[in-house]
DNA sequence: CGCTTTTGACCTGCGC
DNA sequence: GCGCAGGTCAAAAGCG
């Protein structure tokens, strides 16, 4: 884990400082500017156009200050940031074995096949889990677990080191969907949210919640899509802040606060961001319908 | 009745 | 090797 808050990027050689770089010890690399933001986005096959409706009303002259990720994200948050995004070479070390897909040698049930046996309780053994590409977003709400188009069940919570407030864990209802979420509230800043996805959705259609005809009428979907609409060059952390502060405050916020993609997917991913794809369909998809995306 | 949430137990990785 | 913390499982309970 990188502990270090001043050090050199590994990417632009530039020294990152700690006031405006959060970095998450392992899991999470870290955006140093704006321009390995916006590639590692593409990695993913994101690629952002023309703000939507509300975006149109922020002001896109400034530059987004570079933000990482880590265990200082509170921090950040408090600090006028909340705005961040970051980025994680989740697999970074030790998972080694296809995603999912293998992740059936030990847990092939979870997606509708028949749970090993296990006598009185013995719980099987594979082979390492693997960690999908992570983003994780900032939220300034007081609802935990926020709309955003995609169905979740719950499978579990857990009380978190030095936070009151504990982690729960969603996964995508799709039985075929291996998207998991992770949604916890800011120690430091309890009016914020921090949800992490994980993996990609397989499925193009965005299951509506329940009470919405579509996932376009999702509160969420709604403030997120502008959200991650941005361009990371046009805004300043600062700026970006006070204009989503000002589109109002009566629906919760969510923001982009990082973006974990393995270090291998950085290097390798780039064609999936010319190939169209599923990586497009994947954590994108999960919080932003593809059209919304597609103006491209 | 089917789906979701809750929750305690278990598994795994990692640091010491 | 041990202990801790994060992550996941799965039975039971709750809800519409």
């Amino acid at each position: 884990m990188d502990d270090d808050t001043n050090k050199v990027d590994p990417i632009t050689g530039e020294l990152s400082t700690s006031d405006v770089t959060w970095t998450f010890p392992g899991d999470y690399s870290y955006f140093s500017n704006d321009v390995r933001e916006n590639n590692v986005l593409n990695e993913f096959g994101w690629s952002f156009h023309p703000p939507p409706p509300v975006f149109d009303q922020i002001d896109s002259n400034s530059p987004l200050q570079e933000v990482g990720v880590g265990d200082h994200v509170a921090s950040g948050v408090q600090g006028g940031g909340d705005v961040s995004m970051m980025s994680n070479p989740s697999s970074s070390n030790s998972e080694d074995r296809p995603a999912e897909a293998s992740s059936t040698a030990s847990g092939d049930f979870i997606s509708g096949g028949v749970p090993p046996e296990k006598p009185g309780k013995v719980k099987k053994k594979g082979p390492k889990r693997i960690r999908q590409p992570r983003f994780a977003f900032m939220t300034k709400s007081e609802i935990d677990h926020l709309e955003d188009g995609y169905r979740w069940r719950k499978y579990g919570q857990k009380a978190v080191k030095n936070s009151p407030f504990p982690r729960s864990y969603y996964r995508c209802t799709n039985s075929k969907c291996t998207v998991k979420k992770r949604v916890e509230r800011s120690s430091e800043d309890p009016t914020t949210v921090i949800t992490t996805y994980e993996g990609q959705h397989c499925h193009h259609t965005v299951g509506f919640p329940r009470g919405l005809s579509s996932p376009y009428e999702s509160p969420y979907a709604r403030q997120l899509a502008p959200s991650l609409a941005v361009q990371p060059v046009n805004y300043s952390r600062q700026q970006f802040t006070d204009q989503v502060h000002a589109i109002g405050s009566s629906q919760p916020r969510p923001q982009l606060v990082s973006s974990e993609s393995e270090d291998h997917l950085s290097h390798k991913l780039p064609q999936a961001s010319t190939q169209g794809s599923n990586v497009d369909q994947g954590l994108l998809g999960d919080i932003v319908p593809p059209r919304m995306r597609r103006h491209q």
